[in-house]
DNA sequence: TAATAATTGTTATCATAATAACAGTTTGAG
DNA sequence: CTCAAACTGTTATTATGATAACAATTATTA
């Protein structure tokens, strides 16, 4: 391949428009199902808790990738709106257990469809080998990230 | 390709976790250099204006991929700072021209090769067939969600 | 020309991302 | 056992992302 114009392959950027269409779509596939009064990002708490009810907070933070402060507030928003609740762990007490409500139960199954479709419009036309290649070269650039600036991500 | 298992490749968890690593890498690659007063966004806003010098707010806004409100108070910041001037256009007084002030020509130049290193760091063990190839499935990702929620992106 | 529409920058609002710091609790080394 | 270290959740702060709405200005069109 001859040299290519590195201008043209900006990764930041190329990176900043997937984010911003992937959160867009997101959004957007929620207000089509009336699912609106919450985000993207709160769905994928509900819907991890489909699958393991009663993650403490940190685990949760954990398995999405998110850090703690952030997992503590949109818990309470979501403990607002009424979708789950925090329950203390009797033997740890530094723990608050999080479970999903009937409210949030019923909630989550009205998501996972809407979950499902979303999967499979993202990779639309890609082959498995497709996606493989995209998740590995992604996280080709997060290991030479790491290992040049030691990050703990 | 045997069928793969799709939790594994979960696109926005790891376009989640590569910005995240993005950013800290960005973030931390400014720090090592002693840039660290102003962000890696703000940045981009300097290094372009070191090409395109006096662009208004909302070609700026185009050119990075980013919406007006943003980059109005990224601007403040950067014209607190002291790196950037406003300047009305007599032919049109809606717009603002974006002019580096002397503080942040000085501030870009510093900039630049920082920027030139985390460049390189990136696709560092890409060939350029791998750099193409990430950047047109990012792309072809952004299409699918383009076509099926009608996103402006 | 006059009314309407579009553009530009701004403000306000809400949510996320990331870091630092803190209190309460638990763990572990000496 | 004791005390320092680590863990858990929280609060506070700063910046970005995104949307809605607004005033001032410019362009369009009837």
């Amino acid at each position: 391949m001859k040299e290519i114009n590195k201008k043209q392959f900006n990764l930041g950027f190329e990176l900043g428009l997937t984010v911003s269409a992937y959160r867009a779509a997101g959004q957007k596939s929620l207000k089509l199902n009336g699912l609106e009064d919450i985000t993207k990002e709160q769905f994928g708490i509900l819907i991890l808790l489909t699958m393991r009810d009663g993650l403490y907070q940190t685990q949760i933070a954990n398995i999405l990738g998110k850090d703690r402060p952030n997992i503590t507030r949109m818990i309470d928003i979501l403990e607002t709106k009424g979708y789950i609740r925090r329950e203390k762990d009797s033997s740890n007490r530094r723990i608050l257990k999080v479970f999903l409500t009937e409210k949030g139960q019923e909630k989550a199954e009205i998501a996972k469809p809407v979950r499902d479709k979303f999967s499979e419009v993202q990779y639309r036309g890609f082959s498995n080998e497709d996606i493989v290649t995209l998740v590995s070269l992604l996280r080709r650039v997060r290991n030479n990230f790491k290992e040049e600036y030691n990050l703990e991500i």
